[in-house]
DNA sequence: CATAATGCATAGCATTTCTATGTATCGCAA
DNA sequence: TTGCGATACATAGAAATGCTATGCATTATG
């Protein structure tokens, strides 16, 4: 399993870039983090929620309840503009961060 | 300037990384970073130092003073075997989280 | 001789993380 | 029909952490 500052650290990045594929709810993002990382992330529903509502409070993403066939209710996140330019920005700072540990920092980043 | 959640926790593997390239000291570890990242991460010594003594509590890597021909005295640190294991293991981590980051998930990062 | 740069160190405040806990519904098997 | 596991969201507050602010000392420079 991951380092948890590495999970912590990429957390905001990580939900960014699974609501950039297409609007999703909890649950779903806790297992798609779990495939995406071929299980090698684990999350709790505790540690997604609290990340969820600061990106809403910020404004980068927006919610909506949306009743399931099921009758099961679910809160759908999707993107905002501003979280977009987040993300983009986020992947760039990784970029950079990975380039400086891998690379030898003797090259270009850009 | 790069988040810094990204900062916190590229630290440890950072050092490690610069120290596998040979001994070096506090100041010159900050600068040798400033260089590496091309202006885009700045290290305070408050920063670095807790850090350097935290990796040698952990035993990754060892220290040493030396007095410097201009008569000032510096604590060379250096990595010990655990800390090479430690680096090797940073990179796979950072380079699994880029990968579900960057490549959305759908490839292998093997 | 004053200031900037070099050099190391740490207390403790501020912030953040995330565990533990609570609530509720659905599907299924015994 | 009842009990359990999976689904689904939410939050308080303990625990851990980061890093600013501060302290001290030496050397180079103007």
């Amino acid at each position: 399993m991951l380092r948890k500052e590495l999970v912590a650290a990429s957390a905001e990045p990580l939900i960014l870039s699974i609501l950039a594929e297409g609007e999703s709810y909890g649950y779903a993002i806790i297992q798609e983090i779990k495939t995406r990382s071929q299980n090698r992330m684990e999350w709790t529903d505790g540690m997604l929620y609290p990340v969820l509502h600061r990106l809403e409070r910020k404004g980068q993403i927006k919610s909506r309840w949306v009743e399931a066939e099921s009758g099961r209710k679910r809160k759908y996140y999707s993107l905002k503009q501003p979280g977009k330019k987040a993300l983009a920005e986020h992947r760039e700072h990784w970029a950079i961060v990975h380039a400086v540990l891998t690379g030898f920092g003797h090259q270009s980043y850009v």
